[in-house]
DNA sequence: CTCCGTATTGAAATCCATTTTCAATTATAC
DNA sequence: GTATAATTGAAAATGGATTTCAATACGGAG
């Protein structure tokens, strides 16, 4: 039952003073078993194949949970929903933007873990994620001679 | 009247086809005055110091406006709104955010150069600029966090 | 194993940011 | 001025997140 979590994930959560119950361990395992980020109803609806009776209301709360002991990353999105990952996976929120028709590409990252040691160093900080957008004009709109 | 903005503004919003109206200028001239990230509420606040009948609608559909001219920044934040800010004040941005006492810190940026070549060269976007955010808990806050 | 105290749960209500709708208004070209 | 289409704001709708509270289930004590 629990031996799928990924290590020291039941620890963690039962020396913090919290239960292991089966709706907060069908929410673990979804975040467990997923590569990418999932919003919270991305996350309701796949840990309700593992228990029906889920509620929406405790994906949040358990989510929550997940975030205060460090083991997933909230990756603040665009209007409509936060995206959660495991912590132990990098996570991405990584846009190039047009300004001029505003056509979005996901760029990868490359450089920031460095530069996210350095900070950790210099600030005392324990830094769980980031957010970088780059902006400029797309191959298209480079060609449009306005202002 | 029109004086008080930013240089280009009136003339880039007319030539995108856009009326100059008095409920707009009023938006224009907070986002133009605040040197820091304002909310819609607080923008809609300061505006109607301006022009008191001001819609709040009217202050989404202005911001929504500008981000589409590339005049403001929209940053995606936390739970509770997103933020606003004039463009050329951070063509890029670097924040360290607290995820618990929400306190921000602002950071060098290093290494990014490289990443926004790589990107230019793959894509064929011209890249002007970029905003990046660190999220993760203060020395402070991590202590408040273990029990 | 059973009992019990308490953490945890889910439905429903609530909150709050954002979007949609639509009739009335207003900026701008003529 | 007049015509015309863009723009406006009130109100309703939407949708994510939080609060409330009675019912439930976990896990330690016996
Ligand atoms: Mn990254
Ligand atoms: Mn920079
Ligand atoms: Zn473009
Ligand atoms: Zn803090």
């Amino acid at each position: 039952m629990l031996e799928d979590l990924p290590e020291g994930w039941a620890q963690l959560i039962r020396r913090a003073g919290y239960r292991l119950t089966r709706p907060r361990q069908a929410v673990l395992r979804v975040l467990a078993e997923s590569e990418v980020a999932l919003t919270v109803a991305e996350v309701h609806r796949r840990a309700r194949a593992r228990y029906p009776r889920l509620g929406l209301v405790t994906v949040y709360r358990t989510l929550d949970l997940l975030l205060n002991l460090g083991l997933v990353h909230r990756l603040p999105g665009e209007v409509g929903g936060q995206l959660y990952v495991r912590a132990d996976l990098h996570p991405h929120g990584h846009l190039l933007i047009c300004r001029s028709c505003h056509r979005a590409v996901e760029i990868p990252c490359t450089g920031l873990e460095e530069m996210t040691h350095e900070v950790e160093r210099q600030t005392g900080f324990a830094v769980q994620g980031h957010w970088l957008e780059l902006f400029g004009l797309c191959p298209a709109c480079q060609e449009g001679t306005d202002g």
